[in-house]
RNA sequence: GCGAGAGUGGCGGAACUGGCAGACGCACUGGACUUAGGAUCCAGCCCGCAUUGUCGGAUAGGGGUUCGAGUCCCCUCUCUCGCACCA
């Protein structure tokens, strides 16, 4: 009998596929199109575990949907820049881009050796010209429509480095390259894109995407963190200045007594410049903004702040606030100072206590009297105004409207809605990364490089300097240049864009990724998008997907597209997790490095760690390639899909990848050992009666049909759709095990079975089964082959099982007929000899009937 | 800390709308076949039992709603993801 050889028969099937171009896809006005996009992977070096999944699920619904007779596009490509090429180039002494691009080699003829259905003729890297040419240009268009800004903002810096860290490099407040070396918070000039511009419609629209998950929605409308409030301006005494703060809290502005900076307020270094202050404030602003703000905003965080020695007046009472600076008060949010209520909110009242300051109740609950000397915490709760001039007696939730009015209407301040939501900072001090087309002048300031002059090239021979350094900065044949308005002597921009930029776009760019006159080719675009299932990673729930809205909305209104959402529905997948081995004095261990429980250098013991996801870090990961050459593609896809639904976590399991691969193999035996028998008959087609055994197996194929198809198409549960598979091949093996003699009409009834359960598992396993379907006898791809369907009358049977209980715990079942009425099936409950006994001599309270499934009785 | 999720046998998971808890698979145990088995096939497999019963208990822990809760509500615990310069 011939083996199931996958090595042959993927390479077979793979090169099959590529030479019939069936994946190639152009804009087909007669078919419903589909475009399905998985994230596309940056090029580490190779696939690992959450790639396969990622790219074994979106394969099942491409394949799926072009079975259902849609248009498909699948195309794959690369987030080719990116810190990681710096870091690579450093260590193995190689350039970024020879890094990048031979990973890209290794890892798409991977890819293709997974059998991923793309459009390879699509492929795309965003470190190539011909790419981040066009998002050069998309950030011309947006600085002319001051979408795209400069403006001052701290970056992480290492001394030693000389250079900008990022979040990842800071390990403790120290640089990761040196320990023991603080990291300084650097003021530096920086590109902002506006999406604070879109806040508003990006909230909006997240009550018109119902085909994202909900906690994905929740997580964006708390990210944007839309909250209504107001304005209120202090003025400064013995200045022309006047503060702004912004609060949701202008119903307790009476209550206010004294004010607070967030440490990088500029106006700080102003108001206590030459006091005798000024020391001080500076020492405690430098020492705050060590630490890292979610440390220093956390609420169990000891409020610290800094008198500056001067005062401002309350717009109200028109009575002196002392300003301070304060630990809790973010720059980034709001206008960076805030007006204190330490009666009223709980952080104020914290930090009031600890520096003696003044407290003034101006609402009073309802139930209970608040005295100033008496009150332990703040009072946040709803209540009625005191103390508050004219408002007094009015409930709060009035005065907020009524005091804003107020402000407004006295020019003391405005009523204003605020995000939480900052404007995107795109520059990055990096080499690897596209170079952000503005020049300096020292003449014209800030100029736009001309669109004709585009793209600005980023110089590949040069290397990263000391501390991992850009060398743009350095590099005159890059900077110099000359301005485009004067002819004078220019500078270069040299700070590379944010890779978030290309991965917001790279959707729209392959709809024509070849096209010259533009970022992409209208007439194509306005056939393929929106996105019709994006798939990725749940981490990317946030950024990504925030910033691929906010930049889709950008083009739209530059009149690119029309479009406002760029993904119409999401699938937000789990990552791939495995156990940890950990030994005292070697750390993470790698599975092979342990044997028998014990550390194979120095033979302590093993500590087996909790799944966590698979990362270099943790030694956890199983290099795919390796089960790949040891069981095949569809082995690792079938694993991948079965072990769990795609938004959970997926537990690796050694062993369950072993079980896909024997049912992969007992799929094979069935088919190969009664090929003959199955390729002469014609499949049955319900005209003749059958046995009831034969009919078990018909109503099953017609059961599996229904369930497979619900699973993906409903709900992308996989897992279970291939438990139904199962199912329906081990009911097709008991019937051959079980049976001596074979009629010809049982033959027809198999194969009936037999052929969609091949068809079935395609999605899943393309390679296997498309050499079982031509075993079977057919001359045409499977790719090519519709989905099935299941007949309705098949699925029909005359009597149904009941279940009865009694308070609730079954005692007894029973098999009714399908049309039986409620009455009936209670009357026959009840006579149950079983049900009889456990309702004894007690009386019938109730009994309630679920219509063909279930009687309760109530004693 | 804040925001968002998750928790079911030895393990991965199933139970989709509140209606038989544990489908399917793994691991394990016993048996068959075999020169051999880490191949294959058959059977068993949540826990408990001084009543082996279509008995009792059990879905992280505690409480509630309901005729009925893994599923809904409240509290607690644990784990995961995101937190704006990792992608």
């Amino acid at each position: 009998m011939e083996r199931y050889d996958p090595q042959a028969i993927e390479v077979k099937w793979q090169s099959f596929w590529e030479k019939e171009g069936y994946f190639r896809v152009t804009e087909d006005r007669t078919k419903k199109k589909y475009y399905l996009l998985e994230m596309f992977p940056y090029p580490s070096g190779k696939i690992h575990m959450g790639h396969v999944r990622n790219y074994a699920i979106g394969d099942v619904v491409a394949r799926y949907k072009r079975m259902r007779g849609f248009n498909v596009l699948h195309p794959m490509g690369w987030d080719a820049f990116g810190m990681p090429a710096e870091n690579a180039a450093i260590e193995n002494n190689t350039h970024a881009a020879k890094w990048t691009y031979e990973n890209i080699d290794y890892m798409r003829a991977q890819l293709q050796r997974m059998g991923f259905s793309y459009d390879w003729d699509r492929e795309l890297a965003t470190c190539r010209p011909e790419y981040y040419r066009w998002e050069q240009l998309v950030f011309l268009k947006m600085f002319k429509k001051g979408l795209a800004y400069k403006k001052k903002t701290y970056v992480n810096w290492c001394e030693l480095c000389q250079t900008v860290l990022a979040n990842e490099q800071v390990v403790d407040g120290c640089c990761w390259r040196h320990l023991d070396q603080d990291v300084v918070l650097k003021e530096m000039d920086s590109w902002f894109l506006k999406i604070t511009d879109y806040a508003k419609e990006l909230l909006e629209y997240c009550d018109r995407l119902p085909g994202w998950p909900e906690k994905v929605l929740t997580m964006q409308r708390n990210w944007i963190g839309e909250s209504h409030g107001a304005i209120i301006r202090f003025p400064i005494v013995d200045s022309d200045h006047v503060i702004e703060v912004f609060t949701t809290r202008q119903d307790t502005v009476f209550g206010a007594t004294f004010l607070c900076f967030a440490p990088e307020h500029p106006l700080v270094k102003e108001l206590t410049k030459g006091s005798d202050k000024a020391k001080e404030v500076e020492q405690f602003v430098e020492r705050t903004l060590k630490i890292d703000t979610f440390m220093r905003t956390a609420d169990f965080t000891v409020k610290e702040g800094v008198f500056t020695g001067r005062y401002c007046l309350n717009p109200m009472t028109r009575e002196e606030m002392p300003i301070y600076v304060a630990n809790f008060v973010l720059y980034e949010y709001g206008t960076g100072a805030i007006m204190a209520v330490p009666t009223h909110d709980q952080r104020d009242f914290e930090f009031a206590k600890k520096y003696g300051l003044s407290l003034k109740i101006v609402i009073r609950p309802a139930d209970k009297d608040l005295t100033e000397e008496g009150m332990i915490e703040a009072y946040v709760d709803e209540g009625i105004l005191v103390n508050s001039g004219p408002f007094n007696g009015m409930p709060n939730m009035e005065a907020l409207e009524r005091i804003a009015d107020y402000l407004e209407s006295k020019g003391m301040g405005y009523k204003t809605v605020n995000f939480r939501l900052k404007d995107w900072g795109i520059s990055r001090q990096r080499y690897w990364g596209a170079p952000i087309p503005i020049i300096y002048c020292p003449k014209c300031g800030v100029v736009p490089v001309p669109e004709d002059q585009l793209p600005v090239l980023l110089p590949l021979a040069l290397d990263l300097k000391e501390g991992g350094r850009s060398p743009l900065p350095y590099e005159a044949s890059f900077y110099e240049t000359e301005c485009p308005r004067c002819s004078g002597p220019a500078r270069r921009e040299t700070d590379t864009m944010d890779t978030f930029v290309e991965s917001s776009w790279y959707f729209e760019r392959f709809v024509s990724p070849r096209y010259e006159n533009g970022p992409f080719d209208k007439q194509k675009i306005a056939y393929w998008m929106p996105v019709d299932q994006y798939i990725g990673g749940i981490e990317h729930a946030i950024m990504h997907l925030l910033y691929s809205r906010f930049y889709t909305r950008v083009l739209r209104d530059m009149g690119y597209l029309k479009i406002d959402e760029p993904f119409t529905n999401l699938l937000t997948q789990g990552m791939v997790c495995k156990e940890t081995f950990k030994c005292a004095e070697h750390d993470y261990l790698y599975p092979e490095e342990v044997k028998e429980q014990r550390c194979i250098h120095c033979g302590k013991q093993i500590k087996i760690g909790g799944s966590v996801k698979m990362s270099k870090s943790t030694k956890n990961v199983v290099d795919p390639q390796r089960l790949i050459d040891r069981y095949g593609a569809d082995t690792v896809r079938m694993f991948c899909l079965f072990a769990s639904p795609p938004e959970r976590d997926l537990e690796w399991s050694d062993e369950g990848v072993e079980g896909a691969w024997r049912f992969l193999n007992r799929v094979w035996r069935l088919l190969i050992e009664n090929r003959e028998r199955l390729s002469d008959v014609k499949p049955y087609d319900g005209r003749v009666a059958l046995s009831s055994n034969l009919r078990d197996v018909h109503w099953k194929t017609h059961q599996t049909i229904k369930k497979v198809t619900e699973d993906i198409e409903d709900r992308f549960h996989f897992n279970t759709a291939i438990s139904a598979i199962m199912e329906l091949f081990n009911e097709i093996n008991q019937f051959l095990n079980n049976s001596k003699e074979i009629s010809g009409v049982a033959w027809s009834v198999l194969k009936e079975a037999v052929e969609p359960m091949v068809i079935l598992l395609h999605p899943v396993v393309p390679h296997i089964t498309e050499e079982l379907w031509e075993i079977l006898g057919h001359g045409k791809s499977l790719t090519t082959v519709s989905w099935p369907t299941y007949r309705k009358e098949a699925l029909e049977k005359e009597s149904r099982l009941v279940v009865i209980q009694v308070n609730g715990k079954v005692r007894s079942r029973i098999e009714v007929p399908v049309s039986l009425a409620e009455k009936e099936i209670q009357d026959q409950a009840l006579r149950d000899k079983r049900v009889q006994r456990f309702i004894g001599d007690k009386e019938i309270k109730r009994v309630i009937v679920v219509q063909r499934k279930l009687v309760n009785v109530v004693v």
